[in-house]
DNA sequence: CGGGTTTTGACAGAAAGTGTCAGCAAGCGT
DNA sequence: ACGCTTGCTGACACTTTCTGTCAAAACCCG
């Protein structure tokens, strides 16, 4: 096999898994020597695959997401650096820190003259008009790990209420940022808009079914709640 | 020179020229020969580099922006994704469309695993509220191309003016969509929402000033304005 | 249709890649 | 502290790929 063929199924089998594989098992699923395997490995790092070695482990991806070359049309470079801008103006600190960065790295990755033609495009996102009390960084955070939150929520006209939720989707409105959640005080999913949440506290207990599944259930039950 | 260290300067050489350059002064300009330049961009297609070569004319880069491997972190990744349903769901229909093929790039370009994985992160965008009369896609071209715009603007309670303009800047606020632009008929920058915009005609004529140079001008006057 | 240019296939020699092996570094058990 | 094991790297001989050369095919233009 060529060099370039072996080094794209490494690269593949490195990604689908999550476990760390050694260089032992590598030569004998290619049919190489461990030294190759070394080589190969030093050169996908040049590459700028985030592979990282660990004497006594093995080979592991870095988590995150690794991206090969992609070419773009002049619409498709636009709505991603106009995606990242929204991301920017209207995303928590943390993530709209990582668009920050995901916007660099893809400068960074075109010549200085896409860059300077892309940054002066003319597509802007305005400033959210809403002002939040609590960071939507929690909530993704407690989304991801499938954690509950404790929530003080406010209805109109009325005092804040506690409750307890398991975040199932975040959804950016024109005007409000929504919660949909299964809810414990009503026994059923509810929306919560951000901008009414008191105060949130993270869980340590786990909501007791997958949130993908809890998606798939709330989708079924609310169709049109574009969530 | 190496072989992989050269195909990153041919890239480069090609990135940063916008004319055709042949084989023969490639092959010049490394010291190579002109049949290794061919077995080069040969190998610059495999790698999915967008090179077209023209017999008489030469090689140059397809129209678009070329993106080397990159990884991302999570939250970048989600940022990208976010950013990128926020375009899908408030966009025209060309950058719409342009942010759905970016994305099915960027899907493709992932494994499998990460591809579930991101498509499940509960990142929504909800639709607009205001319904635009006019296509968003009508005015990024004229911007893009420097063409004057001749548009029905109606201001509260009163009946639709004609004027022409010169679209500067486009900004996607909560409820509005808003065109910042060189107006003729006042003879200065206007703000004007795109809800109230009756109607608009792409002129064949040129304003002018380059549209980045007016930007320039405009953020100076209106440093507030978040476009 | 002929001439010129671009591009590609084939081949011999040069350069890079590979397997082997010795040696270094780090960790662990005694 | 020492010996053993494992992971990793440098050096070297051999193998494979890359390169330049050249002829031929393909294409374009007058």
């Amino acid at each position: 096999m060529q060099r370039s063929g072996r080094l794209l199924q490494l690269l593949q089998i490195l990604r689908e898994r999550r476990v760390a594989v050694t260089a032992k098992f590598l030569a004998e699923r290619f049919g190489i020597s461990e030294r190759t395997v070394y080589r190969d490995m030093k050169t996908l790092v040049e590459l700028g695959v985030p592979v990282e070695g660990e004497a006594g482990i093995g080979f592991i991806l870095r988590p995150g997401f690794f991206l090969p070359s992609m070419a773009f049309t002049r619409d498709e470079a636009d709505a991603v650096l106009l995606g990242l801008r929204f991301v920017l103006a209207r995303g928590d600190g943390e993530i709209a820190k990582a668009a920050d960065t995901a916007l660099l790295k893809i400068m960074d990755g075109m010549g200085d003259r896409d860059e300077t033609q892309m940054l002066g495009n003319g597509l802007a996102v305005g400033p959210p008009e809403t002002e939040r009390r609590c960071e939507l960084g929690t909530i993704r955070r407690a989304m991801r790990d499938r954690r509950k939150l404790k929530i003080a929520y406010r209805t109109d006209g009325q005092a804040s209420r506690s409750r307890v939720v398991w975040p199932v989707a975040l959804g950016f409105f024109d005007q409000v940022e929504m919660l949909a959640a299964w809810c414990e005080l009503r026994d059923a999913f509810r929306h919560f808009r951000i901008d009414r949440i008191d105060s949130l506290t993270f869980l340590e207990v786990n909501f007791p079914r997958s949130r993908n599944s809890l998606l798939a259930v709330y989708r079924k039950l609310e169709p049109h709640a574009n969530l």
